[in-house]
This record gives structure tokens, C-alpha cells and sequence, in this order.
DNA sequence: AGCTATTTGCGAATGATTTGCAAAAAGGCG
DNA sequence: CGCCTTTTTGCAAATCATTCGCAAATAGCT
């Protein structure tokens, strides 16, 4: 159903990362999703197609693919972190507090604002989050579950 | 030092809560102080007014003061959670990655935006947080700790 | 195949926060 | 003021997500 873990496997092979049985799983999990799953979704996942992978290899390949920058890991509101693999592009999050969705979204003037708010506080940027937690809005004879 | 926790403890009672030894210390380290501690932080401060105060007791007085709105929790990157006093104002965080201070802001413009992008994405906002992490920025020649 | 450095699975350790429970104390009330 | 009922407290044990130690398994090279 996806190739796109080949190149992502060479480009750790040359790091000098092993591609093991497990990580290729979960690589594979992670290019044939697109939503912003955590670590128990991705080993329940996992262990569809191998019995035998435990969790902690799950969390220890996650920190490893975050380090060389394949995924990204967020923290949102409520208990356990979250990934959403190889964000090319910056972008904040909309998520929706019903189902738990999270939508991307970038707006560079809000980016433009940041900065000039930390300049004018003396700041240079390092990092920054912006989340919002909303609820769908239902025009009226929308249907219930689109 | 302060008197502004006499309004706050009518607030409580008048709510049916009662005013213990302990929450009236935790109600004073909040009034006294103007930074965003977190729950040991508070605990260290009253243990220095009641030896026998326990940590449990802060963290309870702490989901109760946020419940009545009294204080705001929050959860920035690394670890605990943080707490503030009487957020009358909303504003978000700019979290100096050095020394863990926090400074507060607001953007109406920023604001504005943020409520544009949920509704063309059809969501109205429940919540949302903003937050900034930087690093000071030393002009030649200013001084090293202000 | 054989060798060695990496990885894995497991269970135990962590660190923040929560909870069960019996003992202590707050807020009426008379 | 003392009494009574209900709320709180302190303590220790329980949770929950995540990390770690270690011996056994295995990837990648020759």
C-alpha cells in the first residue's frame, strides 16, 4: 500500500541506525497513517502485524526517529504525547476536543506576530506552540458525522 | 504583606468550602507572589509556615482553586505542571528556555487571527494556548543578570 | 557462517499526580 | 462554649505515561 519507507530506511541505515523487523513496522505504521496517533495506538497497531513487539520499543523508536527529525512528538492537553511523522512544514494545531482530531493549519501572519512580539520583549525565538481546542460548528440540516 | 486573600476566602466559604490552616497558607504564597510556580514550588514555600503541611493537600488545594477559576494550571514543555494566580485577563506565555521564567502577553491581533483560522476551518474555539519559547537577546555591552 | 555492536522484550524504576482511609478539624447549632 | 456532622488532612499506596537495566536475540559486515 506505501513504498515511502524506503528511502526513510536508508537515510537511518546511513546514520548508522539497524533496521530492524520492529522498526520497519512501525515506520510502515507511520507512512500509512496521516493522523497524530500516540504510542499505545501505534503498538496496538504494531502488534496486528507482529505479536511480539512490546511497547517500550515502540517509545524507544519514536525518541530515535524524533532525534533524526523523521517525526515530531506534542504534547497536547490530556496525558500522552502524540506524534505526527516527518513535518516538513511548520504548522500549528487545531484539535478537535469531541473526536480528539487534529487538524494542521499555518498562518504566516500569526507567525509574523510572534516574532515581533518576542522582539519587542527582548526574545529570540527557540520554539513555539499554538494549539487550539475547538468544536466543530454545525450549520443548521449539516449532517451528523460527515 | 497582602490582605488580597480576605475576598478570595469569602468566595471559597460562600461556595461551602472551608477554610483550613492549610489553604489559607496556600492562598497567601498565591497572593504574595507573582510568578507561576509549580506544585513543589508551593509545597517548599509552606512547608517554611507549617512544618506538617503535605504535598498531596497542595495538589488538592490546587484542582480545587482551579475549579472555582481561581488559579489557571499550566502545562508547559518538560515535565510539571504550573500554576497561576487570578488570570483575570486571558493572555498567553513566553517561557524563557534558560531560566524558566514567564512572562505574559497578550496579541488582540494575534487573538483576532486565531479566531478567523477555527472559523474557516469551521470550529469555534473552547480553548487555545500560545506559547513561546526564547532566548534573551544580549545587546553588546548590557549587563549579564539584570 | 561467524563476529560484534545494536536492539529487543521484559520487568522493574521513575516522576508527577491521584486516591483510599482513618484520624483531625471546620462550621454550624443549641 | 461543647457537640455533631461533614469536609479535609496526612500518609502511604496506587496510577499513568514513559524510561531503564540487563540478558537474550539479531542486524550488518566480512
Amino acid at each position: 500500500m506505501s513504498d515511502k519507507t524506503g528511502p526513510m530506511e536508508s537515510l537511518l541505515r546511513d546514520a548508522g541506525v539497524r533496521i530492524t523487523r520492529q522498526r520497519k513496522i512501525i515506520l510502515k505504521i507511520l507512512a500509512d497513517h496521516d493522523d497524530h496517533p500516540d504510542a499505545q495506538a501505534i503498538f496496538r497497531r504494531a502488534v496486528l502485524t507482529d505479536k511480539t513487539i512490546s511497547l517500550s520499543t515502540v517509545y524507544r523508536t519514536m525518541s530515535l526517529l524524533e532525534e533524526r527529525g523523521a517525526i515530531q512528538r506534542h504534547s497536547f492537553q490530556g496525558g500522552r504525547a502524540r506524534y505526527e511523522h516527518a513535518p516538513g512544514d511548520h504548522h500549528d494545531h487545531l484539535i478537535d476536543v469531541e473526536t480528539g482530531q487534529v487538524i494542521e493549519f499555518i498562518s504566516e501572519r500569526i507567525e509574523a506576530l510572534q516574532e515581533e512580539v518576542a522582539r519587542r520583549l527582548g526574545y529570540e525565538i527557540v520554539d513555539h506552540r499554538l494549539e487550539i481546542y475547538g468544536r466543530r460548528i454545525r450549520k443548521p440540516g449539516e449532517k451528523q458525522q460527515p
